[in-house]
DNA sequence: AATGGTCGCAACCGCTCAATA
DNA sequence: ATATTGAGCGGTTGCGACCAT
């Protein structure tokens, strides 16, 4: 007995995202959480899927991502991770925080598996290459199908853990906490939904109020650092967020602050 | 300047899993 | 125990941007 289709499909936009749909999808997930995606769509007014939505803010609007390419030190753990576990993206994803799955992924297809079979190192064994291997191997756009008998080949490459899909939540990234943690954070969630004045923003309140030395940090439950909460800030402004009930103009005064790590993460 | 090829990212599709009735 | 549903995952594709000719 086939699935049901996840929306109905009739009146249902595809395609990319404009400012109009994510200024809604934001601001309905920052008033009522982002929970049931299924009916999501129709209470924030949205003609997408549900599942259009969740990817959406899982992988773009989401407040604690990293944006950027990755850096050395993530670009060495992702091929760790992946040698370890796989096309797991997901699981490989919970270990970088503000990274999502999708965003790795792709990242892997564009660079990393370039920069290993460069270096000689199958992709997908990290075994060293043949070299015959090497010449098949080298990236073309109309090389797309064999990639994905290749991928198909990852699969039963791939270590035994991957087919033992066992449970292991305790180590996903859990991506309503930060939100959790946005909303908790009740003046900024005000001041978003345009109840309050502008938050007063200096060096310190950023880090006492972000934990900095909180053991909890170190788990990766929070935006990276204030910084990056501000650069998602700033693209709502991009994508004309102030046009919305919101009022983001002190973002422009927030970006005179130098925050801590803002030049480190600029450089990468 | 025009054109064709390539690249990279965002989004979609189909499948599986887990929860629930 | 089974069917149904919602959510998540990984593979694939579409398309705009960029580059070479």
């Amino acid at each position: 007995m086939g699935r049901q289709p996840c929306c109905d499909k009739q009146g249902v936009k595809k395609g990319p995202w404009t400012a109009e749909e994510d200024k809604k999808l934001i601001k309905f997930i920052l008033s009522n959480g982002p929970c049931c995606w299924r009916a999501l769509p129709k209470l924030a007014g949205l003609r997408r899927c549900g599942k259009s939505c969740r990817l959406r803010w899982t992988n773009y609007l989401r407040p604690d991502l990293k944006r950027g390419l990755l850096t050395e030190s993530e670009e060495q753990i992702v091929i760790d991770l992946h040698a370890r576990l796989g096309n797991r993206w997901s699981k490989i994803a919970s270990h970088l925080p503000g990274r999502t799955d999708n965003e790795i992924k792709n990242h892997w297809n564009t660079h990393i598996k370039k920069k290993l079979i460069k270096m000689g190192v199958d992709p997908v064994t990290h075994k060293p290459l043949q070299k015959n291997e090497t010449n098949r191997t080298s990236s073309s756009r109309k090389q797309r199908s064999p990639s994905s008998s290749e991928t198909s080949n990852t699969s039963s490459s791939q270590p035994s853990e991957t087919t033992n899909k066992s449970k292991e939540t305790s180590q996903i990234y859990d991506n309503t906490s930060s939100f959790e943690i946005l909303c908790n954070d009740e003046i900024l969630l005000s001041y978003l939904l345009g109840d309050n004045e502008p938050p007063l923003i200096d060096k310190s309140t950023f880090e006492s109020r972000n934990n900095i030395n909180d053991e909890n940090c170190k788990n990766d439950e929070m935006f990276a650092s204030w910084d990056e909460c501000a650069a998602w800030l700033m693209d709502c402004q991009d994508f004309g967020v102030e046009d919305m009930d919101f009022k983001l103009d002190f973002l422009n005064e927030v970006e005179m602050i130098d925050f801590p790590n803002a030049s480190d993460n600029q450089t990468n």
